[in-house]
DNA sequence: ATTGGAATTGCAATCGTTTGCGGGTTCGAT
DNA sequence: ATCGAACCCGCAAACGATTGCAATTCCAAT
């Protein structure tokens, strides 16, 4: 059944040259005559040889080969930058090798050390959330290009590719304001991330430079994102005394927890209670009301990674100046928000 | 910045002795002594030695690597089964390299080049849609261990791990006619998938237990599985001057297409019509009225795959004989079939 | 006929690790 | 004092491909 693969030596003893003469004609090499070549590549063909890629990633140190840690596969954003990152990696001649850390600190150092000891050539990575300590990736950043994606930190000295999360919240919470709503609570995000921090400040900002204020009450955490988290915030939210009229949640998850709250309570959405999301999950136009929400970029966000890394991984001179590229987002207005007048 | 990895021979150097006998030390070799060992692993962790897996392999003839292809990354049920493989590998010391087809043969086939040419020590895979021929798949199983999962062909001899459509279309059209409803619909899935074949039998059948007439009018093809298909298939079936009154979809996002044209035409679901779907998708809990949809164990699918592979790839006698496991579909029923009687 | 030089090709080392085999040392037993 | 058995360890080849350098061939020019 199995069998053995045919290797250059085998080219070479069946035409009577050598290895190196057999290696250099597949490879085009100059020094080698048209007709030898020709042999050469027809016999190839005619048994069907295939180089051996770990032989060459030995030789040339390199494997053509880039290692993806993500916190979830099983999550919709996730899985769209994935899909573009191995669109581009493909494209490139390059295979991707991945590892998920099921949002675990400790999966996260077994994971880079695994993916470093593969020798990949370069790493595109987003943290777990339980990720506070960023030594691991410093020991990645020190041997091979690291590029990090979504949520990032200040304390690595990387390309990234972000989304503006500030930005996303400001006209989130903006347009909850023009919609009329003004007791805006907010269910946040876990604090060690830059993103839900950005998030909660553009909420923040937005309030203030609207001369609304700032309520402690109204914000809640739901770091871990789930539906029944939301579910649950909000149902503290309207035991509140002076209930909100409208949300504004990290994420979309949580986004359907509250409206299942808020609906359960016997209150209607969009009139009684606004609410949008964030992350624009696939299910968010699809439920009962259309859920507005920000919308990330996913599969431009894999592709701006990988293009970047790969720029990084073949630059001829020095290693490139990291750099920060900043995706927008989009509001999409849908039903949630759309109060009658 | 790169520093040079530290290598076995820089132990060697570094303690006067050979290269053979560091490397003996480190894999716990009994004609090492004790205090060598000791020696030799105090210095590795010092120097922060890690063995290059590139050369191991070479060495080895083996990777330690499997690959995955499957065709769309950004697909509810295929990122579970995913999760489900990488879960399993991860534990047994494997990592994984993946292709994503995008639907197409075309890829399909230069994927598997190129898996094989990375020396995958076995495969795990799922079709595209458009394959119709499998020779590249025999190539595969001819070199290593090959596992297919979900869509499958009777033209390879490999393990398989599939779910059972046959069954769980039986149950969801059964379930259909145990509601009160007598005119089924079936929106099907493309022709060259045994999946699909299976479950347009398995709602046939049922039927005809029933004593219920098949009509061909109420058979129309969504071969791509799109919102969009399902929406202009459910259009035609109202207009039929004999509409049904239910519809059993070989996928969740045909039929919310159908429950959207159902909805614009002002009819109700599940009273005048009512509609299943198939893979229960994430979105199908949360969408309104909630989907009644057929189940498929999408971790538990990849979990078997993986661990079936790592069987094969790990088998110390013959090579096992190829298994076909079948999981078990559930129904889960929810608002789109609860009719009031 | 001799030499020069271009055109081809081969030798051997290399990437980092593993492993069969053989060589040396130590120690107790005779 | 000698022998043999443990006990440790090193030599060198191997995995499959690449490449600097040297060697060979061939042909034309002198």
């Amino acid at each position: 059944m199995k069998k053995s693969a045919v290797t250059i030596k085998d080219l070479a003893k069946e035409l009577g040259i050598s290895p190196s003469t057999v290696s250099r004609a597949l490879n085009d090499h100059p020094d080698i005559s048209v007709e030898t070549k020709k042999e050469v590549n027809d016999l190839a063909k005619r048994l069907n040889y295939e180089p051996n890629v770990v032989a060459q990633n030995l030789r040339s140190q390199k494997t053509h080969t880039i290692g993806v840690i993500i916190p979830e596969i099983v999550h919709f954003f996730f899985s769209t930058v994935i899909s573009g990152i191995e669109e581009v990696a493909y494209n490139a001649g390059y295979t991707v090798m991945f590892c998920q850390t099921s949002e675990s600190y400790e999966r996260e150092v077994k994971d880079t050390k695994a993916l470093l000891n593969q020798r990949i050539d370069g790493m595109i990575a987003s943290f777990s959330k339980e990720t506070t300590n960023f030594d691991h990736f410093k020991e990645v950043a020190n041997k091979i290009p690291l590029v990090l994606f979504d949520r990032e930190t200040d304390d690595l000295d990387v390309s990234k590719v972000i989304v503006d999360d500030y930005y996303g919240a400001a006209i989130a919470t903006q347009h909850l304001i023009d919609q009329g709503y003004s007791k805006i609570a907010h269910l946040a995000g876990p604090e060690n991330l830059i993103i839900s921090a950005e998030r909660k400040r553009g909420y923040e900002e937005t309030l203030s430079k609207n001369n609304l204020r700032i309520t402690p009450e109204y914000i809640l955490p739901c770091f871990k994102g789930t539906m029944d988290e939301g579910y649950h915030a909000m149902k503290r939210l309207i035991d509140l005394p002076n209930r909100p009229d409208a949300v504004f949640a990290n994420n979309d998850m949580a986004a359907y927890g509250a409206m299942k709250a808020i609906k359960d309570e016997g209150l209607n959405i969009p009139n009684d209670i606004g609410i949008t999301g964030f992350s624009n999950w696939q299910f968010s136009s699809l439920i009962d009301p259309q859920l507005t929400t920000v919308a990330q970029p996913g599969v431009e966000m894999g592709r701006a990674a990988a293009r970047r890394l790969i720029l990084e991984l073949e630059a001829k001179n020095e290693t490139p100046k990291p750099t920060t590229q900043v995706l927008k987002t989009d509001l999409i207005i849908r039903e949630s928000t759309r109060k009658e007048k």
